[in-house]
This record gives structure tokens, sequence and C-alpha cells, in this order.
DNA sequence: TAGTTAGTATCGATTTTATAGATACTGACG
DNA sequence: CGTCAGTATCTATAAAATCGATACTAACTA
């Protein structure tokens, strides 16, 4: 075998752009090495896939033969190329998640993780949930984990975990007595929330149906923490998932509020490509989060 | 791609052998060198393809299935490179002739050849009939270039040109003078000839068919000068094609008879392995043996 | 249990190959 | 007759393949 997949991917290239430069720039490569490159081929076969008048390359006979097959070629290898990935045990995992799951949850299992994967490079991103579906979407992960459903062609929904919102005021806001709000409490409250892109929101809306036109949002914040510390400071009461307020509620630092009569579960789910292949990483991953959030 | 040919060949052969000595011999590497490029690709992708136990090696079970597929791409790479092969222009040749056809026909066509192929590397390697036909079939030659017909499922026989064989004997023979020999001619003379594989000597015993059982055959040799030799000194009389002797004749050396109505006309044939792919130096070859013996 | 053998992995040195950067060459265009 | 955009060639360097020697391992043997 006197060739190379390198030089395949060069002339596959210089074939595409009918031009060693424009190729040379897309593989991020020198012009000269591409030149070498694709000579080094041809003399090795004694052939001649370009037809050269001075500065002007195109391919000739030869050559338009040659590319077609050297395409599925290439092809080839790269399905091999993502055979061997697939198997790959070293456990490089790019999750991406929610703010809320990424911050809490991932980072507690992360641990586990990388006990089975000493070597693994996991990469967490986090984003809201629309930007998550994207990467997802996009091949920039290898999993989603988001807070709430979402429709996609394209798109495969793993239920994960029952989450729960909890509504919280600071330990000496004046509701932090009462335990439990009834509607007037709830439309008399100034509430400090998530943006309606996040998860938590969009359970906020739906649990609150009907008397969301009375409510006063006081403030929207981005982030978790943000949240927690307006609260923390007496600025309103807020509404965030339990695994966000563990600790807070132990310390007694906040201080949860059960609304009456209204549904504040919802589901976490893993997002994935849908026809995915089964990476060996992203099983582990999903079965380790199942499993320690039982 | 973080994989080259040669690893998949080398992942190969150590998961035929079950060994990386016997790869690497195979192989002709050095066990070392065997033994790292084999590490290197299972590094690359982070996935082990073998049990190692102390001294001993095992495909495992993510080996297996990749050695599968490891096996189509490195035919479909073979299959390119055959691609590659077949259009060559360099004219890399090797022909594979009867010693007739090879030391007087071929070194004639030889220049014209190189004429076309500056570069080619031409062999020639000449031998008896059944051997230039083993040899085709086995593809140590292109092109095989032989005296009679051979009939074999995997090889296409193409005419070229018509040959003649010529008796004679030395200028001072007694039967120089005749010029044309009949039946008891030939009988009463001493024949020096080919050995019963070669085509002249097939020829020979075809012509003279009646005749064969009462003729002697005074010697026999292998090559041609011999018997040019043997019958300029007097030894006897020969049967050579026309192809050996026209120099002899013109320097009056030797002299040429006449077989009273005996067809001493045959074909020479190429001959190439059935369902050949059409490189285009063997092409060529074809067609300027058949042009210049026009 | 110590020695032998046949295997694998590792180490250091060397050769080969890929690539970059600089330069020279070529043809088209103003 | 420059300038431009392209290709090929040259030299140097970094990276990779390979070798030979050596160390390690397990099984066999006496």
């Amino acid at each position: 075998m006197k060739f190379t997949i390198r030089q395949l991917e060069i002339f596959l290239s210089v074939a595409k752009f009918q031009s060693v430069s424009k190729a040379a720039e897309q593989l991020c490569l020198s012009q000269s090495a591409a030149s070498a490159a694709l000579q080094s081929l041809e003399k090795a076969y004694g052939v001649t896939l370009f037809d050269r008048q001075g500065n002007k390359i195109k391919l000739n006979a030869i050559g338009h033969t040659l590319r077609k097959e050297a395409e599925t070629l290439f092809a080839h290898c790269q399905q091999f190329d993502d055979a061997l990935q697939l198997h790959s045990d070293i456990g490089h995992l790019r999750v991406g998640a929610s703010f809320t799951i990424g911050n809490h949850l991932v980072v507690r299992y992360l641990a586990e993780y990388l006990n089975k994967y000493p070597e693994a490079d996991v990469q967490l991103d986090t984003a809201n949930t629309p930007e998550v579906v994207a990467k997802v979407l996009n091949y920039e992960v290898d999993v989603g984990m988001i807070e709430r459903e979402v429709q996609h062609r394209e798109l495969e929904l793993i239920p994960w975990k029952e989450d729960e919102l909890v509504a919280f005021c600071s330990a000496n806001h004046p509701l932090a007595q009462k335990g439990v709000l009834n509607d007037e409490d709830i439309k008399a409250a100034r509430w400090i929330l998530r943006e309606p892109d996040s998860g938590a929101r969009h359970t906020f809306d739906r649990a609150l149906s009907g008397l969301l036109p009375e409510i006063e949002i006081y403030r929207e914040f981005k982030h978790n923490e943000a949240i927690k510390s307006a609260v923390e400071s007496g600025l309103g009461i807020g509404c965030l998932s339990k695994v966000v307020l563990q600790n807070d509620f132990r310390n007694g630092d906040l201080v949860p509020l059960k609304l009456a009569n209204r549904d504040m579960t919802r589901m976490f789910y893993f997002a994935l490509p849908k026809h995915r292949h089964n990476k060996a990483a992203v099983e582990f991953w999903i079965t380790l989060c199942s499993k320690m959030s039982e």
C-alpha cells in the first residue's frame, strides 16, 4: 500500500477546489505541504492526476475516475474512525446541561464517573434549555440534560428523574412563619424568578396557571445564585428546584414555602440526537446518573 | 482521522495470528515496531483491542467487532491501490515469455517500448510455456507470451502472430544441397530438437505426425542456442522457429531445409489472466508487439 | 525451585516522512 | 512591463516509524 489516508484527503480537497492553495487553507496546511503530498501520491504510483498549466491545476481523466473511488474510500475510512471513537474507553464526554442540573447534579456525579474513567476529559457546558438542545443537535455535546420537554424531529428525550420546584423566602421574611401560601399570599408576594427561557420558570408558569396575570414579578435573573441572594436579603420570595435549595434549607438561611394545591413537580430529561450511536461513555453516564438519583 | 492504513494492516495481522511476533515477521517488521504501532492505534482512540496477560495477547470483544470492519476497510484500500496501479503511466511491466520469443522478439520491441515509457522497469522472465502460464495465473508477470495454445479456465489467450518452424542443417551438411526433404530424408536424418515441453517441439511433433515413431531423435536440448551450435558443428539437423534462425541463414552459417507437405506454421499468443484489469502498460505492450510484427 | 523458552513491552538511537517558510517560476491582466 | 494569484521547489525542523537491545512475564522443565 503506497498511499496514506492523509494523501487521499488532500487529493480530494484539491480536486474539490481545483486549487492547491484553497485545499491547503481548508485543511489548515501550508500550500507547499499540500503540493508535496499530492505529488508524493502521484509519484508513488507513477500516475498523473492533474493537468498543470503554469499556475492552474485541473483534474484530468484519470483523476476524475479515481476521485470517485477515493471519495467512497475516504467515507469508509471515516466510518471506521467513528467505529473506533464509539468504543473509546477513555471516557471523554461532553455534557451539556441546564444551569440547575449542571451546577448541582452533574458535579455530584462527576467523581463517580471519573472513578471508572480516570483518564477521561469531561467537559461540562451549562446553558439554558434551548441552547443545550441546539448543542446536542449540533453534536457539540455528547449528551444533553434538560429540565423540560422539547419537541424536535431529530431529538430523543429520555426521562431521567422527577424534580420539584419549591417556593422559598428568607428566614426573617413575614411569610416564613406561615409555611403554606394560599392564592392570596401568592398574588400579594413580590416574586423573584428565573428568565422565561429557563426550565424552572416554565414549570412555575405551568403550576400557577390561572393566577399568572395577577402575580407580581419583581425581578428576573438568569442564574439561581442571583435569585437566592436576592431572596436571602429580603427582596422578595423565589421559586427554584429543590436541588439548588437543599443546603440552604438545612442551614436555615432560607425557608421553604408550600403552595396550596399547586403541582410543582416536573421531569428532568436526557436529550440525545435520534439515531445516535451508543458511545460507551454516554451509556455509562446515563446509567450512572439514573442510579445516583434513585 | 487518527489512524493509518499501516496500523490497520498491523492490527489485522496481529488479530490473525493472535501474536505480535508472528505478525511482525509476516510483515517484515521488528516485533517492537509492530507492538508500538498496535499501541499507538489503541492509544489514539483510547480503545483496548486486545487482552494482554503476560506474554499472551488475545482479541477482546471490541477487537472482534472492529476486526471485521477493519478487514472490509483494508480490502477497500487495496482496491483503491489496485485502481491507482492500473493507471500508472510509468509503464513498469513484467513480461513472461518463452525462450524463443523472449530472446529474439521481446528484445527487439523493448527499445520502442522504452521510447514511450523511459522510466519503466521492464522485467523479462523467460521460461518454457507451462512455467510462463503458471506465472501469469499467479500474477507474477503482467503478460505472458507463449508459442502454443493452452487451456485454462482462468486464462485468456490472444492470438498474436503467425510463426513457422524451419528445419535446418549446417552449410556443409550433405542435405544442404538438397533443400527439400521428403519423408525418407526425414526418417534418415539425426534430429536435434528442443525438449518435449517446449512450443517448438510441440509444433514439430504435430507437423510430423505419422512419421514420429520412425524419427531418430539424436539429442534434446533446452535452449535454441545449444541446438544451433550442435547443428552447426554437423551433429545432426534441427528444427526451430524462423525467428531464431534469420541471421544464421543470412550469414550462411546454417541452411534452411523445406519439409515436403508438412505444415510447420503455428501461432504465438499473449496469455493474460481472465478478468484482468486493463493496465495501461499491458495494453500498450500488446498493441506495440502486434504492430511491430505486421 | 531455578533455569529455559517464547512471548510482550519498553527504551534509546536512527532513519524517514510531514510540514512550514522562503523563494522561484508561470501565466493572466491591466 | 509590473502586479497578482497561483504552483513547484528548496532547506530546515519536528514528528513518526522502525530497529536492536533489554526487561519483564508466564508457562514449561528438570
